[in-house]
RNA sequence: GCCGGGGUGGCGGAACUGGUAGACGCAGCGGACUUAAAAUCCGCUGGUGCUUAGCACUGUGAGGGUUCAAGUCCCUCCCUCGGCACCA
């Protein structure tokens, strides 16, 4: 078995030595690397997909630090959540231990990738030193009015007895377990994150080395939307209806005025116009109608007519009040002015409208009317039918509307966002409890930061209630206390926090993991941070990274830290699927890489996990393509093994290339190729480890026809094998960071310093990158016709005469007239002739 | 519906700023080694046709266009994946 990597001793020999080359010494920011992998949540097992974000990024972390990096490469556990929870009562363990167990395996199968961090810096979320400053974040909040409480129609997830935040709600359905989401009235935390909407918007921009789509997410997510706030009068009364809308110009065409029919308004207008009965029935059937078509593409729209009036502001005409399901209430203001003529929705209501609704066209493409609308006209255009607007462009009436609106003081502009507040609050147990206490006389008062953490009990039924209430809520001992403030009984709040609070900081952590002092260290965290670069799934586009960036934001104002964006370069990787679909363990198409490490050893694993395509995108395992890596590593392998002979303490330096024949400096030549491509690949923003991969494989190839055909390598010329022991240095080098274990006792083996990854990376010789000649491409009229071989430094003049000097070039010009010639040096000729 | 990514051999994927399409790997075929097989090493490998050491034609989802030259740029369309979706 001599010819194969003896990875079974050689992995985990390195595995144990590599612990000290991972601990960082923070006092060293000269050079600083702060790099980031998110962390996991502690299900129990990592598949081959987990996999390749680690892999990444313990690559990373290895070529930093051969760049001369001062790398912090920390992991920890997001070990707060649901899974823990319910494994625990179909198990009946606690919770804490199964988390902790999964902690533990885990930790050994990164260890077994060859993947290491500094583990003496690890956290994990469930932990009360942890949690203590998560709650303590919370206070934070809090004091700062950030964190308030409120009763309000929530997601509600009757399978997981919880409520959810708005982003963890995907078409309808519980983001987890897909259950049909309820609509509940319960007084739940809210964390303020609105007020930084427009920070959140703005400073995307500041983010250049994010992907663009996720800024593009955050951006719709979002929904920024500006526009104007109009006041219609209702006829006959005080009350006033305010609409949001963003095209005020087309105001004069407002023939009627919708209402969402859950707002609070809608009962009074039913009752003043004498339609109270019938119209609570609508209600009730437009709370039916929401939850029904929330699915739908097609969505009818139907309304009910209030039987109240409204004076439109711009025309003076009374216009009809409806309720309709189309009309949101937790969008703008929950009313809207109709527009059948310029409004697709609006349009589409009038058609089966139960009483008559003109269609009036004020903006046309030209200044006249453009006969019977069949859809609401959506383009920019001229004003008509407007009065003293007619005539204008559109986009200059909507600014003229607005001024004198407001100058009556009938409308005002405004931004809506679709951006809602982040409801925090859980109804579960295996959470951070929520350092609150209700009394009756103060009212919620914050833990005292001396009585932090408040320790989630280890002795209640956690069975979920499904009530509104957390499990929490049953333990006396738990809820009973003293109010901080006046000393009488209280209650402590039940509910836990969602586990996306505990992953908003954990950066901040690594720096300070065991001080019980303070949740970081802000002298080290303005020193370390922002992360130099952060890497994770796609998934956490929205919930994670918005998160982590308004907390930061809070914590800057706040005065805890000076920077304001917590990660200044994100990488998200792509998704291996299995079989077309995500490797997920309900889908049941996971694969476990211990197996594989066992067979072909961690190098193996690594280097198919890293070559299987470009990182950014999704790519399909193949057990096959497995054996192909296997074999590269042997290859390599061989390639030492078979000469070892030739590596002795007293190797000599490369030979001055200037004095290789054309035998060797191809061979010489293909090395500076390689160190240029993978340091490029790599390190050039894009982390293309695939294409890396594949030119240490030509280099890998180009040597083995070295050692074979060389007459100088054969014969044992001693400049020949100096060539070959420098080409084969450079190829463990630059392949080190991918595989590590391998190069790692090549490198040891051929009587190198203690590790690889304090070597520097070579840097290439540019003299030498480019052949003395190339193949030029002769093209007559665009065809490839013929190709010579010419010397590098020829100039345009007699790469032509020598593209017309070619005998097949001649056979196709002949009796044609040669009309122009294109002459690229370096690449090609190209003869039009005819 | 809107926004964004993508569509290249049997497969995963390469291709700089428009300039040799298919690097590298998998699978397949042939050869060397072997009693034999595996492993290994070397070579071939997009398709079609022919007068087959070669040559020609064709080929990057479809159709048009720009250009001396298009996988790459422009227009129209199809498919696919992801995000948002009655947001006023």
């Amino acid at each position: 078995m001599k010819d194969f990597f003896p990875f079974m001793e050689i992995d985990k020999k390195w595995q144990e030595r590599w612990e000290e080359l991972f601990r960082c010494d923070l006092d060293d920011t000269d050079k600083k690397f702060y790099c980031l992998m998110m962390f996991p949540y502690p299900s129990g097992n990592l598949h081959v997909g987990h996999g390749r974000n680690y892999i990444i990024g313990d690559a990373l972390a290895r070529i930093k630090m051969m760049e001369g990096m001062n790398v912090l490469a920390p992991m920890g556990w997001d070990s707060f959540g649901l899974p823990a929870e319910n494994a625990a009562i179909k198990n009946k363990i606690k919770p804490s231990t199964w988390t902790e167990d999964n902690i533990a395996n885990m930790k050994r199968q990164f260890a077994k990738w060859g993947v290491m961090y500094d583990w003496s810096r690890e956290i994990a979320s469930c932990r009360p030193d942890y949690y203590k400053w998560t709650q303590w974040l919370f206070t934070q909040l809090f004091k700062a009015n950030l964190a308030y409480q409120e009763e309000a129609s929530v997601n509600w997830c009757p399978s997981c007895a919880t409520v959810l935040a708005n982003e963890q709600v995907v078409g309808g359905e519980c983001e987890r377990c897909k259950s049909q989401i309820e609509l509940k009235k319960l007084k739940q935390w809210f964390f303020r994150i609105t007020i930084y909407a427009d920070k959140l918007l703005d400073d995307l921009d500041i983010l250049k080395d994010w992907p663009g789509r996720v800024c593009t997410m955050q951006r719709n997510w979002i929904g920024r939307s500006e526009g104007v706030e109009v006041a219609f009068k209702l006829v006959e009364s005080d009350e006033v209806l305010n609409c949001f809308t963003t095209r005020v110009d087309t105001i004069p065409g407002a023939t009627f005025i919708v209402i969402a029919a859950d707002h609070p308004l809608a009962e009074e207008l039913i009752k003043k116009g004498w339609r109270e009965k019938e119209g609570k029935s609508f209600i009730e059937h437009a709370k039916q109608l929401r939850l029904q078509e929330r699915e739908k593409t097609e969505n009818t729209k139907e309304g009910f007519f209030t039987g109240c009036y409204a004076v439109n502001p711009s025309t003076g005409k009374n216009i009809p009040v409806f309720l309709a399901s189309y009309v949101l209430m937790d969008y703008g203001t929950g009313v809207v002015m109709g527009v059948p003529a310029h409004d697709q929705r609006d349009f589409e209501f009038v058609q089966d409208s139960p009483i008559e609704i003109p269609v009036i066209q004020v903006i046309a493409s030209s200044t006249k009317e453009d006969g019977e609308l069949d859809k609401a006209f959506l383009d920019d255009g001229i004003m008509i039918n407007s009065g003293e607007y007619n005539g204008l462009e559109n986009r200059v009436a909507m600014e003229k509307i607005t001024d004198e609106l407001s100058a009556q003081g009938l409308a005002w502009r405004v931004v809506h966002y679709r951006l809602k507040d982040w409801l925090i609050s859980r109804q579960r147990y295996w959470g951070a409890p929520i350092p609150m206490i209700h009394c009756d006389s103060c009212g919620a008062v914050p833990v005292p930061e001396k009585d932090l953490p408040v320790i989630l009990p280890d002795d209640v039924d956690f069975m979920p209630r499904g009530d509104g209430k957390s499990p929490l809520a049953a333990s006396d001992e738990f809820v009973k206390t003293i109010c901080p403030r006046c000393g009488g009984d209280a209650r402590r709040d039940t509910d836990t926090m969602d586990t996306f609070v505990d992953s908003s900081w954990y950066f901040l952590r690594y720096m300070s993991p065991n001080d019980d002092e303070k949740p970081f260290d802000r002298d080290l965290v303005n020193r370390w941070l922002p992360v130099n670069q952060y890497v994770g799934g796609i998934e956490h586009a929205i919930l994670h990274l918005l998160y982590s960036r308004f907390i930061v934001k809070f914590l800057r104002d706040a005065g805890h830290i000076d920077f304001d964006e917590p990660f200044s370069n994100l990488f998200t990787q792509g998704m291996i699927t299995r079989n077309g679909s995500k490797m997920s363990k309900s889908a049941g198409n996971t694969v476990d890489p211990n197996p594989l490490i066992e067979k072909y050893g961690a190098d193996t694993v690594r280097v198919y996990t890293l070559f299987i395509g470009p990182p950014e995108k999704d790519a399909e395992w193949n057990d096959r393509s497995v054996e192909g890596a296997f074999r590269f590593i042997n290859r390599v392998w061989r390639l030492y093994e078979k000469y070892n002979g030739l590596f002795g303490s007293s190797d000599k330096e490369c030979p001055d290339p200037a004095k290789l024949d054309e035998d060797h400096i191809e061979v010489y030549r293909k090395t500076q190729q390689t160190i240029q491509r993978v340091k490029d690949d790599i390190l050039g923003g894009s982390f293309h480890f695939n294409t890396a991969i594949s030119a240490l494989m030509e280099l890998t190839n180009s040597l083995y026809l070295y050692v074979d055909e060389n007459d100088g390598f054969k014969s044992g010329n001693e400049d020949s094998i100096a060539l070959f022991r420098y080409s084969m240095k450079n190829l463990v080098i630059l392949l080190s960071p991918m595989a590590p274990h391998i190069c790692e006792e090549i490198w040891e083996r051929t009587g190198h310093g203690e590790t690889i990854f304090k070597e520097g990376l070579p840097v290439a010789d540019e003299k030498y990158l480019r052949a003395d000649t190339y193949t030029l491409v002769l093209q007559v009229n665009g065809k490839i016709r013929s190709r010579i071989d010419v010397e590098k430094d020829l100039d345009k003049k007699d790469l032509e005469r020598r593209a017309l000097e070619d005998p097949k070039i001649i056979s196709f010009i002949e009796g044609k007239i040669v009309r122009k010639v294109i002459t690229i040096p370096g690449k090609l000729v190209n003869i039009v002739a005819n």
